[in-house]
DNA sequence: ATATTTGTGTAACAATTATGACAGATTAAT
DNA sequence: ATTAATCTGTCATAATTGTTACACAAATAT
């Protein structure tokens, strides 16, 4: 179990080194690896593996029937993929999985997780705990695709960013985002062109500056404004 | 407690009325009724409690600041309320939980709740099965929301509706709805009179016969094909 | 350094949906 | 049975967004 690094796990992250060597012990899994642009799992597949990316990066993307896609999320090491459905009634993927880069994952069996959870306590905490936080992820989801507007939208966006950027830096009217504008129309479910539109015409309007991928918020009122 | 009913309940439908009445013992609880209209819990203030609903009806509704409302789900009794975010790390409610009838809560506080995690294995196996299933109906939601045109959220609805009712009754190209217009339009968040001509559209392309909240599919294959 | 790929800004036009409004149908209440 | 309330079907108009297309900028690879 030395080699496997779980730091920054958010079920793990509880656990000592030490617990962790215990928790595995007579436990089986398997690790696999997968490279860019491979199909770790498939929307619709069965989930029947508390699978934990331990390195890399990996996208999860729903498919409409006709092709169309939208990013669900990205997700980057060392975290679990999916793990709220491995305890469900129809334990199947609701996305498709692909990686984004070079990546290890551990699968374990989900019989050998309900052993773990018997052994030791905290880490059914941690995992509770990582699901609620999952759920609460859904719902800001929902809550992006609730507003109507692109221009709502991307006010809520930034809105959100600034808020997570205002702990480490308070007082600040800048982040930098995490996507480009493709992505993010993609994350938005709306086009590309319509987004580019919908932030020409809020510069324009002297609510935000965009360059690259840095914000800055000059009229924060009218952001709030656009929620709605 | 032998006044409290949990029959139906999924957190603890697998526990016999014997191990329910052991599981409370030495737990802190109350129990509060609401009449229709209330307000049992406000969007945005925190979640210190395992809500149940014992008895009666609620909805849940996401406000944006404008006042535009998404209904996100109507729960009837027996059903926890908000569980998953009981143990997040931000422990607030995501929406606005209001009574459609009268109703009776029982409030857990959420150190009892771990209590009776420890107490009995089987409750807690429940507890996480639930909170799975819940990720899967925001999940799914998610999927709704994903399908851009009105078309197509109606075809995905009624194909659904149509899969549940195969259960019970194979082989049908029938089915109840649910929800009337209004509430439909309301769960699309889409507006009613468009839901209401994307139905005329469709009865006249004999897809659908919808008389009532009764549906009737004609055409299954071009229901498909509107959710691309 | 140059070529290739990817990302961005913009435009005209088409398609879809929201808005607000109204009459008729249905359901619930008395 | 009658009234009141709610639900449904429909319309014209406005607003928003999608589609397709193209030129240019930026990043990456060779």
């Amino acid at each position: 179990m030395k080699e496997i690094d779980f730091s920054g796990c958010p079920i793990m992250s509880s656990l000592s080194g030490e617990r962790i060597k215990n928790l595995f012990e007579d436990i089986e899994f398997k690790i696999n690896t997968y490279k860019k642009g491979d199909i770790v799992a498939r929307q619709g597949s069965p989930c029947k593996y508390l699978n934990i990316l331990l390195a890399g990066s990996v996208k999860t993307e729903m498919v409409a029937e006709n092709g169309s896609v939208m990013t669900i999320e990205n997700i980057t090491a060392v975290r679990p993929l999916a793990s709220a459905f491995l305890f469900a009634e129809n334990n199947i993927f609701p996305v498709d999985v692909i990686a984004t880069d070079f990546c290890r994952i551990i699968s374990i069996p989900r019989d050998e997780v309900l052993k773990m959870f018997q052994k030791d306590a905290g880490f059914l905490e941690s995992y509770i705990k990582y699901n609620s936080n999952k759920t609460q992820f859904l719902s800001t989801r929902l809550q992006t695709l609730n507003i109507k507007t692109i221009k709502g939208k991307l006010a809520f966006y930034i809105l959100e960013g600034l808020n997570k950027n205002l702990v480490l830096n308070p007082g600040t009217n800048k982040f930098r985002m995490d996507r480009n504008q493709t992505e993010l129309a993609k994350y938005f479910g709306v086009s590309r062109p319509a987004l580019a539109r919908c932030i020409s015409e809020m510069e324009e309007e002297n609510i935000i500056l965009i360059e690259h991928k840095e914000v800055k918020v000059i009229n924060r009122a009218a952001l709030q404004n656009l929620l709605g």
